[in-house]
DNA sequence: CGGAAGTAATTAGCAAGCTAACTATTTGAT
DNA sequence: ATCAAATAGTTAGCTTGCTAATTACTTCCG
């Protein structure tokens, strides 16, 4: 065995990019592939922690997604509206909306206006809900940027935009 | 209905955040708040975008990252090593060995030093693979980047760092 | 106004992660 | 030397997301 940390679920280095560019043979600049592959890590790993942490008041990113997005409307959205808003398959908020009327966050109504729609509607205790957690969840939000400087945070929100714009160039063609 | 752009899987605004922290009566920082969230935002984005880029060469972002780590190594690696170099679990090894084997990417052999243990090891043809997808693969990681100066990446490594750091803030306690 | 095409929602079935439980082996402490 | 505890790997069962197919209703065109 080596000295080598295993050190878990490692972000991958500067190093670790140059070699593998390198054994291909390719031009690629390093540190922009270790961008790349950095924030996808880091994206991975926040999906789970923030999985955990809405677990603790019984929801998921998802439907806790859910949740405030029919809050910040009028408090009744369709699922169609909703999958749009949140970025998801109507399937998936099928799904979320099951779970979420299971545990009485929300009720749904057939649409009076269209017969093939329906409304998803946020009940007091899904407020209630969203109004326990708050404080916790901001809490927990300011500390994940604490360590970032006003400045800075305004600088990252640029850089990640300027990124996040161009997703598209992965999947493209 | 109103002239807002119902805008498809919208990044949240810092309207948004203002509104949420002043629904709930807090104090937290709108503009940390929305970093928070568009990160996350961000992260489930780009993971999905990942598994449609990796799932043209018959791979998934897990699979992929699996068959680098042990070409990264000497090309063989037990399921524990894996699971902690890649930050999963064994039982997510497990699957994810087994569905590369199937398509003879990589192999699966019994520890010749402890009977507990197995050693997966890169096939020729998962070599390959690898090879085959090199080019386009760091070309569109380099595009997604592409719009950051080089000294622009640099920060947003920085700042990415010190913000993944307390990822455990989120779920501590 | 009648039928084709489009849209809303759901259902079924898939992959990736997880935890918990199980088997087999090794380690280590008495 | 033995037996308990730790470790390696797998399995089973859960959740979240997806796509594709199904059903029901609207819309629109001729």
């Amino acid at each position: 065995m080596s000295h080598e940390d295993v050190n878990p679920g490692a972000a991958p280095t500067l190093d670790q990019a140059r070699k593998q560019i390198a054994r291909y043979g390719l031009e690629a600049d390093p540190q922009a592939v270790l961008v790349a592959v950095r924030l996808m890590a880091a994206g991975a790993r926040l999906d789970r922690a923030s999985e955990v942490h809405f677990a603790r008041s019984g929801l998921s990113t998802g439907r806790y997604r859910l949740l405030v997005d029919l809050e910040d409307g009028d408090g009744e959205k369709s699922p169609s509206q909703l999958a749009k808003s949140l970025g998801v398959s109507r399937a998936t908020v099928t799904g979320l909306v099951a779970g979420l009327e299971r545990e009485g966050l929300v009720a749904r109504r057939a649409s009076t206006e269209d017969g093939r729609g329906a409304v998803v509607v946020l009940t007091a205790r899904g407020s209630r809900r969203l109004h326990d957690m708050a404080a916790d969840h901001f809490a927990r939000l300011e500390a994940l940027v604490g360590g970032l400087a006003a400045d800075e945070r305004g600088l990252f929100l640029d850089l990640l935009e300027r990124i996040t714009q161009r997703i598209g160039a992965l999947t493209a063609e």
